[in-house]
DNA sequence: TAATTTTTTTAGCTTTGACTAAATTTTATT
DNA sequence: AATAAAATTTAGTCAAAGCTAAAAAAATTA
């Protein structure tokens, strides 16, 4: 059984490697995620790696081994079963959940979270968009593209949105955007690279930038 | 902000001083409640003596302050209004939810433990009859005895059980005993100090002393 | 290629919260 | 009251998981 902090780091591990070349994760992207000091992750790399948890090689890098994924991925479906649970059940809004789902992703219970699956009817999105892992582990990777990379005239629906900034959320709620909203590409402003968007064929808005690299959306038929 | 390690103390003091005199814990019986060392023990009374949530003398004893007390009654709300989550509303049987609790007592988030309130209906008993505080701290102390002091020949109703042994619990529900149900005391054996009792004028059942200890009851009228 | 900068690891320190063994205080028994 | 037993505290140790500063390795630049 591990602790909470053995699962934070296979979870980050995890979440970076889908970012990068080979599943393998630098020391240094690691420590900033986390938000501790190289040392300290590189202490605990060793840990893992004693575990087998982690395939870690000094100076190049760690990446998670199968059994390492696993649980990273149990936890993963962990944190977004209990948000959709916040959100579904007790009304919470979508910005106030991910600080409290990250307390809860590390309760110790299959039979809790498994009971929790069924009561939410197995959902397939957490309320951000992104995919739950299922019981064994499978994630249905979504077909989205970056709204900042998306085409100009193009129209788009919201699909995902970056979950682990409220403020960026809570942005989101005074414009009134939510996942599912239709988003039609209006101009693309090459000096600062903002997007001027058409909401539900109604509302327009500048996106910056910065905005558009936490959105994601997939084409719409 | 506390841990969860001292949320516990608090907690374990709390319920053993509702049996002690003038609030007094000893620190064996905490150590034996914890499973702690007594000198272990000793060290945490000290810390939370420095930060004002216990009262601490030396040889003597600990109690909580007011401060203490406060917590200590938010956990015990927490723990109770978990377990009535889970039996509610995800189908857990009463046996498997006090592990499960002790772990979700000490999520952090009063905006969380509210909704949850809430969304249960503002219960005011768990599922085993232990009464759930309420938001201001105040606890209504139900009027029960303990079904080892029952009077022969008189007619009770189930109303408490002790729920920190899985293992009565299981035997409970094997005999198909709960919460509710109406016990009429037909012999008290001197011996052995058993009770056979009728369940609902039903089946009839010998209870051990050691079960009985476990069950409180109020009369019925 | 050599020098410099950046990244990563190592070494040593800190806090939390356990433990055991020994010392002390309190309580119980002769 | 003296002694023995029980309860409690003190002293010293350990593991987990963080930190900073210094050393070493890798990457970049001159
Ligand atoms: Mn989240
Ligand atoms: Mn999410
Ligand atoms: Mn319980
Ligand atoms: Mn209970």
């Amino acid at each position: 059984m591990l602790s909470s902090v053995e699962e934070n780091y296979l979870k980050y591990i995890f979440q970076l490697s889908e970012y990068s070349v080979n599943g393998v994760v630098k020391t240094n992207d690691l420590a900033y995620k986390l938000e501790y000091s190289a040392a300290s992750v590189t202490d605990m790399l060793k840990k893992l790696a004693d575990k087998k948890l982690v395939s870690y090689k000094k100076y190049y890098g760690v990446s998670l081994t199968k059994s390492g994924q696993q649980i990273a991925v149990h936890v993963l479906r962990k944190h977004r079963l209990w948000e959709t649970f916040l959100v579904k059940k007790l009304k919470f809004t979508w910005d106030k959940i991910h600080d409290i789902a990250e307390q809860l992703e590390h309760i110790q219970s299959d039979e809790l979270i498994d009971k929790m699956d069924e009561y939410l009817g197995y959902p397939k999105f957490d309320p951000h968009g992104d995919p739950i892992p299922n019981k064994n582990g499978t994630i249905s990777v979504p077909n989205v593209i970056c709204l900042a990379d998306a085409k100009l005239k193009k129209t788009y629906l919201l699909a995902n949105v970056n979950d682990d900034s409220a403020a960026f959320l809570k942005y989101l709620n005074k414009i009134q955007l939510q996942l599912g909203d239709k988003l039609r590409i209006l101009e693309k402003e090459e000096f600062d690279e903002t997007i001027r968007i058409a909401v539900n064929e109604k509302q327009q808005y500048v996106i910056s930038r910065e905005a558009a690299l936490n959105m994601f959306v997939k084409e719409s038929k």
